[in-house]
DNA sequence: CCTATATTTGCACTATGGCGCACATATGCA
DNA sequence: TGCATATGTGCGCCATAGTGCAAATATAGG
């Protein structure tokens, strides 16, 4: 058994508004479903072509992903190929989903909230 | 050619913007962490107490947490009791991390090397 | 060096939303 | 009924941020 305030420090970290915020947006889970859907990166001129926003507004929601980590970008000549930080992304969820899971005993909730 | 679009269909149903938008707002992640904190349920005041907000955005953050199913309320005389949607909440997320480890190609070959 | 293409950035506009205050609503109790 | 406590709502203020357009920057090729 884990002492109740100390319980919910990883949660807290994993716990990160700025990221949340990031894929919230409507436009960067577009572009979050996009870059998921095909294999391998994707530049900014594809991606906003699939898009019903200019392409500097696609630039500009690509970098709020890259500052939370959730892509990658590398610079290929002109281009720039944007890609999914899947892996990172995946440990995120999970170790959030770890961490709650911990914090939250359903079991003893359950109980509790008998009647 | 939009075969992209079979592959992901998971994805698009666990990337709900606005269950992330609502997770994104400092305040409400707090309330979130509070929550998560203590066992049990927590009222609005109790809640309040604890942040340098008003009362009354307490309970519009509350709302908007309620409203994308992270948390629960249950009105218990004059009080209302919120609590942490935390099995929804863990399971949302834990879907979200498959789905998008499934549209990885790193994932993808994983999968196929398996077979 | 000049041009073309790809991306980023400055700027202004506008929409969204968080915030506090005052007031309304809901519930319990005397 | 009247009053006290707890919560929700209407309203306006203001900061943030999404958007498009135009200009600036980066890179490749002639």
């Amino acid at each position: 058994m884990k002492s109740r305030t100390t319980c919910c420090r990883d949660l807290e970290k994993w716990l990160e508004p700025d990221t949340f915020r990031a894929l919230g947006e409507p436009s960067r889970a577009a572009l979050l479903m996009l870059l998921a859907g095909t294999p391998g990166p994707r530049t900014v001129g594809e991606l906003a072509a699939e898009l019903p926003i200019d392409l500097s507004v696609v630039s500009r929601h690509l970098k709020v992903l890259k500052d939370v980590g959730v892509v990658t970008a590398e610079r290929r000549g002109k281009e720039v190929r944007y890609r999914l930080a899947c892996g990172d992304l995946v440990h995120m969820l999970r170790n959030l989903a770890d961490a709650l899971e911990s914090c939250c005993p359903t079991a003893a909730i359950e109980l509790e909230v008998r009647r």
